[in-house]
DNA sequence: AAACATTGTTCGTATATAAGAACGAATGCG
DNA sequence: CGCATTCGTTCTTATATACGAACAATGTTT
């Protein structure tokens, strides 16, 4: 480790903890962040302590500790509007009766903030504050359709991977969805970022900005022509009521 | 500012923006940590470019950032049944109409990892990932019930503070009501936290230890004595759920 | 039982950070 | 228009941290 960033430290000890639900020892911490577990032990030592990391004795592993939590839920409480777009998720949910999402774009990702399961059988397995690239879902291409295509371009250097059969690996296919998403204001994606899932998106503007966007996943047998206009339609009017919402109030990703 | 553990700035300043939705600038930041602006601007520049602060170039100001949201969210997964609560939750709201919280005991507070409001009209303002003193909830009785009466006095040397005018501010109350909390396992509040709701809660005991609690909050003019009785009912219901739940798997604060 | 592989922990010194004043750049105000 | 007050930024040196090997303490294997 060349980089003697204190901070930067912090950042990568809790990140590499990221995904990682049993945790990790502090051996394996250091082995994964590539420092000296002589110089990480007070570091981990002083996030235990504060309980941003959480150790456990039978395990002899540490993971993310409750404090990460509330301080990462102080995020969404910036949005003032928050709940509102909770209540609004919930009721698109109730509407259409599959798995809604509202999420916001992080460079070239996808970071879904809320989630809300439907109450049929067959869920979504997703979850609220996971990360996965913009190109490949519906919600992710209503976020992108933001971007000109040379931006699109640029925030994919190396081209999109497949994660099925079905993603796009295009840039110029992805951008030509992209145009036609800016015109219809409304984004579609079909088992491209998993298998028997079709999704349905609108993005949610502010000052013609695109900002987030709501979408709802729905298994490919549940997925008549009909059942996707009245998603279609009910993703419209959540759409004008968020942006309704957010007019006068700051909201920022 | 004698203490220079870096580790512990870093936190110091990321806990400095708890509750701050306006952000604070670097100055601000400076000053309510007790720290040299010129010694925190290398931090504080370092959580901005990994998004764990967020700044706002028309406020120049600093808030937690979207990988705050992203790393504490890795909290919630660690519980592996994370999903299945949140379905019971909703679940009591359904069967209730009134708003539900789960939420698990930090020291000596209260702290909220779910919430689901109920569809009626009037709703708690309540947020998940707030954190609030456990004597003055029902939710919070339910989890103290968990310890002894000499731990709930080492919990609270200061004694208890007033939050409305019906909280209670006598140790002995209290522990004259967690007795009753471990016999009956059903915590009652009314108005001592926040005016005009009462509030009904269940400890979620593993191994005979308390973990964890539900609760539902209602507006006292809503809550009617059958009211009552059904939200006991549904409570006890899901209490037995969740610790069929957690009885094998593994399930930490 | 002994060797091994884990875990976390300590320590002296090269090296990077922290303090705090002083700087420049905006903005607000009289 | 200029004084005053923000904002962030830079700089030098005292001072604290990071390296990394060697440590003890468990638990696992042979």
């Amino acid at each position: 480790m060349e980089d003697h960033n204190p901070t930067l430290r912090v950042i990568r000890i809790l990140e590499s903890l990221i995904g990682q639900p049993e945790g990790k020892t502090l051996t394996e911490i250091a082995k994964s962040c590539e420092m000296p577990k002589g110089s990480i032990f007070p570091i981990v030592h002083t996030l235990a302590d504060h309980k941003l990391l959480r150790y456990d004795d039978l395990s002899s592993k540490y993971s993310i500790g409750i404090r990460c939590y509330e301080i990462g839920n102080e995020y969404i409480m910036q949005m003032n509007v928050s709940d509102q777009i909770r209540e609004l998720t919930k009721k698109i949910v109730n509407q259409c009766r599959e798995t809604a999402h509202f999420a916001v774009l992080d460079g070239s990702d996808v970071v879904y903030l809320m989630k809300q399961d439907s109450s049929e059988a067959i869920r979504m397995v997703s979850s609220i504050g996971k990360r996965i690239p913009a190109y490949s879902t519906a919600i992710g291409k209503a976020l992108l359709s933001g971007y000109s295509d040379e931006q699109v371009h640029a925030l994919y250097p190396e081209g999109l991977q497949k994660i099925t059969d079905k993603t796009i690996t295009s840039l110029d296919v992805l951008c030509g969805q992209l145009g036609e998403i800016r015109k219809t204001k409304i984004a579609y994606e079909t088992e491209e970022s998993s298998l028997n899932i079709t999704c349905i998106a609108v993005p949610v503007e502010k000052n013609g900005e695109v900002v987030a966007a709501f979408s709802v996943s729905i298994p490919i047998f549940r997925a008549a022509k009909e059942k996707k206009e009245q998603v279609k339609a009910v993703l419209f009017e959540a759409k004008e009521e968020v942006e309704t919402l957010i007019r006068t109030l700051p909201f920022h990703i």
